[in-house]
DNA sequence: GAAGGTATGTAGCGACTGCTACACTTGTAG
DNA sequence: CTACAAGTGTAGCAGTCGCTACATACCTTC
């Protein structure tokens, strides 16, 4: 048996790919050890608690979504603010997405509930898609550092706006990033 | 003993109170009940599930939003979209409005969940919101109907900003309403 | 006063929660 | 070869979950 020595390395991407199919809020340990082939006692054994473990998987979400932002989303700057918001508004609605999605506002909630650990997180992977932003406005742009504000804060906008089933009000919002 | 028949009317403020108190996500009868001064037995009793009881909680928590709406937010027309968006922004940032917005993110993550319930009740406030908005535009807004909408685009990003702690970059954001 | 629906209390079910106790094997260091 | 720590399996704890069975009040209608 024992194929490979379990690690919290080699256990996150399991949980994670978990997590992504099954949201973050309502996650317990036993279907969490069963998805990475391993039992509750183990998980707690290499993470400590529920709540370490929930950490560390925030992170390496953070990570990971950092990692896929430049591969997942269209290439090379783009020709206005607003057609960058629209780019990124429609890779994010690809279905492959959903999942990240749906723990993305896990992760909110999270913040608004006052977790440190999901702050963190959230907190990580805004600032990254704002450099993200900030480097692929038209090279022309007036002011890169504040429209990248403006994109994201429109974007995000429009992300929940699709979420609670109001995609056309948030789509037309984007011409707030009309000049 | 018995002061008052309970019914679902006399039920739901108190539960409301409950709810926006301790959030919407991980609510379960008995605590509940007890808030209620009840117990789980009779919220059963009175609402034939716990789905059909949070689905009554979210009808009522979006009307009381609507009811809400004009006495909390700041009267009057705005001289501009942008100020219009501050103001907001700002009467949401007050403590009073946490307790609502903390069950706000749980409502928009139960929407990215596909529950229908929460569908519902979170677009039925977002369409009071984007109407209150409409009606505060400058009078002299070109087009309220487009920009209600980036208006609201832009506020609910800049929530969710401040929600995940960069209420800095939303409001930096708030720059994409300048014309 | 009997009947019957409405309302309420008590107790408990089976499933699940995070977590732990205990025994056992395995790999490694002396 | 032994000692010891790291890793793993099995079982189970006390608590909570949504929900139900059952008995009992109460109020209305006949």
């Amino acid at each position: 048996m024992a194929l490979t020595r379990m690690s919290r390395e080699t256990l996150l991407p399991m949980l994670a790919g978990y997590v992504l199919e099954n949201g973050l809020a309502d996650v317990s340990l036993r279907p969490l050890a069963k998805a990475a082939g391993t039992s509750d006692r183990m998980l707690l054994y290499h993470f400590g608690s529920k709540e370490e473990l929930v950490a560390a998987l925030l992170e390496y979400l953070a990570s990971m979504y950092a990692a896929t932002l430049d591969a997942a989303f269209p290439d090379g700057a783009a020709t206005s603010r607003r057609s960058l918001a629209e780019a990124v508004l429609r890779t994010t609605a690809q279905p492959d997405f959903a999942p990240f999605m749906r723990v993305w506002w896990d992760i909110v909630a999270g913040c608004a509930d006052g977790n440190a650990h999901y702050l963190a997180s959230a907190g990580a992977m805004g600032d990254r898609l704002l450099e993200w932003i900030e480097t692929h406005l038209p090279t022309d742009d007036p002011n890169p550092v504040a429209g990248a504000r403006a994109v994201l804060a429109v974007i995000e906008g429009a992300m929940m706006l699709r979420t609670i089933g109001r995609g056309d009000i948030g789509e037309a919002g984007l011409a707030a990033l009309e000049s």
